[in-house]
DNA sequence: CTTTAATCAGACAAATAAATCTGATTATAG
DNA sequence: CTATAATCAGATTTATTTGTCTGATTAAAG
């Protein structure tokens, strides 16, 4: 069980962050596989299906890699999860029930729908360059 | 995707949340899987796990089928969540770091904790015995 | 120009989660 | 006592997610 999101989404919002951390452009794949401690191959992908989403950006041959492809400054985690598991979690029930709506509230609504959005908000009001330090610290860490 | 919880933990807990709002004690897998519009081959297994977990009782037979084992003024969500997911995801990062550890908090730790720890408090502090009313205006919905 | 080290695309494999099936057992009701 | 309708246990299937492999392409550096 992830929290959340899936183990795809959860690998592009560590990469980026490193990404974001770094400050060293472009940066291999294998080099953030090895510092995140997570498989190569699978973050290579994900990666590359951001570069379609417009977030980050790749260079093919030696010394090529990934790299943000904008200012850090203007991208916000809300905006690589929505490129990789979409945003209907925000719309979804933790009870699982169908048909989420505020007319046909369901036992936690009130409770849930508050903290949904907390969560949302959560990842939608600070851009990346802001978590630098945490990050580095972290992935330091691992 | 699910959000937070497996299929399983979600079926159980609409299975549990339903048989506490209807109050009929014995209801069929057949009806609660009917009622609830989920597989009924799954959500009897799910009630089979739970009468280990000693929240539910089944009666074999004709006639026979699931009931709460406790009175629904003792039990609460999270019975029902550690009974099937277990509580692990209230020790997990959204973002997937290894070792979460308010020492070594990663971007969204002092945001994320909060949240975590209120979702958990979402499912502990009221038992289901006050869920009745919606539970059973949200099944006529479905 | 050749070697090397990287992405890229797409197939493939493994693991996990979700759902179904089968046969046995059990209890009720006629 | 028999037919029926249910749980139960466990195997099996299917779907999804996660992870790996292969071969092609690309670009840097000697
Ligand atoms: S009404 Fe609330 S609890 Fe029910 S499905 Fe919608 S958000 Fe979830
Ligand atoms: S420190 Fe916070 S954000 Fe990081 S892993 Fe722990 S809970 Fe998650």
């Amino acid at each position: 069980m992830t929290v959340i999101f899936s183990k795809k989404c959860e690998y592009g919002l560590q990469a980026v962050l490193y990404l974001a951390a770094n400050e060293r452009g472009i940066e291999s794949a294998d080099d953030i596989a090895k510092n995140l401690n997570i498989p190569k191959e699978f973050v290579s992908k994900i990666l590359q299906s951001l570069t379609v989403s417009g977030i980050v950006i790749s260079k093919k041959g030696k010394a090529g890699g990934f790299a943000l492809a904008q200012d850090p400054k203007k991208i916000k985690l809300i905006d690589i999860v929505a490129a990789i598991d979409g945003l209907t979690m925000f719309n979804n029930c933790v009870l699982g029930f169908p048909n989420c709506n505020p007319t046909k509230p369901c036992p936690l609504h009130d409770k849930w729908g508050v903290l949904r959005t907390q969560t949302y908000n959560m990842l939608n009001e600070d851009t990346i360059d802001t978590f630098k330090e945490k990050t580095l610290r972290k992935v330091a860490a691992i």
